[in-house]
DNA sequence: TAAATTAATGACCGAGAGTCATTATGTATA
DNA sequence: TATACATAATGACTCTCGGTCATTAATTTA
C-alpha cells in the first residue's frame, strides 16, 4: 500500500515548499512586516492551507529557525572533524559560528529573535521542539570538543565541560549579535575593524581554556 | 515669565506619568501582549493622548529601555567607583551587570528585546536616539575602566580598550540572556548550578584580561 | 459510479495600532 | 469680566492582519 506513503511524501513536500516561501518573505521583510498574506500568495496557496500545517505564524517562523540550527549543527560537526586536538576543535566551533553568521545571517538574525522571545510552546509544539532539540545537538558538539580537549591535555582540567559550553554559546552569540546589530555604526563612528574582532574574541578564549 | 516653565514641566510630568503606566502593563504582560489601550486606561488618559507624547508603541518601549540603560548606568558608576586597580573595576562591572539582571529583571529584559530588533529611527527619533546615547554612556565606563587597569598594569596592555570593551558588553549580554531564557530549564534538565556560573565565567574574562 | 474521506479555499471575524475632527481647558487681550 | 486664541485631551473611527470555518474541490474506497 503506497498511497499512504506517497501522501505523506506530498504531504511533505508541500510543507517544504511553504517554508521556502515564508523565508523568502520573512526574510525580505523582516518577522515584524512579513505577513501570512503574502506568505499565501508567495506559495501559491490560499491563507487557509497555511494553518494547515502550521499553527501560527510564529510557528511558521520557527519552523524556519529550526532549518537554520540544523545547518549551524552540520557546520559544528564539519569542523570539528577537521581537527585532532581538543582546543583546536574549539577554536574551529567559533569559526564556524562566524562563518554561519558571514554566510546565512538571515538564519542567524532569525535565531536571535528566537533566543530573545519566550517561546509559546502551547502554540507552536511541534517545531518549538524541533528547535529546542537542534539546538541541543549544536550545544552537545560543544560539549564533546570540551571533553576531547580535557583528555588530551589541551584544555585545563578544571573546568565543567556543559557549563563552559553554554558560556561560550552565550559569549559567541551575543558577540555576534552586538556585531551584526550595531557593527556598522561601530565601524563609522568609532573607526572600528571588525575584520579581526572575531580573532581577538577567539584569543581571549583560547587563553582562558587553556590556562 | 514662569509659566512655560511650568508647562513645560507638567508636560515632563505627564511623560512620566505615561511611562511609569506602560512600565506597569509592559512588565506584566510582556512587550507583544501589552495594548495601548491598557496602557491608557493605567495611565487614566485616552489613547489618543498618548499618541502627543510618543511616536509610537515602540517609541514608548524605548522610552522604558532608556530607563533601564540609565540605570545601568547608574550602577556601573558606582561599581568602579568603589574599587581602586583596573582590573577590579572590570570585576565589579561584571559584577554590577549581573546584579542589574537579578534586581532588575524587567529591564534585562527590555534591553534584550532592544538589542535582538533593529529599530526603526524614523518611527521613534527622540527615545532611540536617548537609548543609544545611554547605552553609548555605559560602555564608556567599560573603556575607561580597561584603560586604568592598562596604566596600573593590572591588565595586559596589548589590548585595544574599546575593542575589548564591546566584546566583553556582547560576552556578559549573551550569557545573561541565555540564562534569563533558558536557565530554568537547563537547572531542571542538566542539573546545572545556575548560582556559580557567572563567578565561573568571570574568572574566565579575568583570565583572559591578565595574560 | 456513488459514498466517504481528505485537502484546499477565501470570505469573514476580532483585536489592536494609529488617526483626526471635535471638545475642553487654560491663557492673553480689550 | 467677557472674548478671542492657543494648547491639550478625547474617543469614535479606520485599516491592517492573524486566525477561523463553513463551503467546495479532489482523491480514495467500496
Amino acid at each position: 500500500m503506497g498511497i499512504a506513503e506517497r501522501k505523506e511524501r506530498e504531504k511533505e513536500q508541500r510543507r517544504n515548499d511553504i517554508v521556502d516561501a515564508a523565508e523568502k518573505v520573512f526574510f525580505s521583510k523582516g518577522m515584524r512586516d512579513a505577513t501570512m498574506d503574502e506568505v499565501a500568495e508567495t506559495a501559491e496557496l490560499s491563507k487557509g492551507t497555511l494553518y494547515l500545517y502550521f499553527k501560527s505564524k510564529e510557528d511558521l517562523y520557527l519552523a524556519i529557525n529550526a532549518r537554520g540550527l540544523r545547518l549551524l549543527d552540520k557546520m559544528f560537526r564539519d569542523a570539528v572533524a577537521k581537527k585532532k586536538k581538543g582546543i583546536d576543535k574549539v577554536a574551529a566551533i567559533g569559526k564556524a559560528y562566524n562563518e554561519f553568521f558571514e554566510k546565512h545571517s538571515d538564519y542567524f538574525n532569525a535565531m536571535i529573535y528566537y533566543e530573545s522571545h519566550a517561546v509559546d510552546f502551547e502554540k507552536n509544539e511541534t517545531c518549538a521542539n524541533e528547535c529546542h532539540n537542534q539546538g541541543e545537538d549544536a550545544l552537545k558538539v560543544v560539549v564533546e570538543a570540551l571533553k576531547i580537549g580535557i583528555s588530551d591535555g589541551t584544555i585545563r582540567e578544571d573546568i565543567d565541560p556543559f557549563k563552559t559550553a553554554v558560556i561560550l554559546w552565550g559569549q559567541s552569540t551575543g558577540i555576534i549579535q552586538i556585531l551584526s546589530l550595531k557593527g556598522r555604526h561601530l565601524a563609522e563612528e568609532h573607526g572600528f575593524d571588525l575584520e579581526n574582532i572575531m580573532d581577538h574574541f577567539s584569543e581571549m578564549v583560547r587563553c582562558s581554556l587553556t590556562k
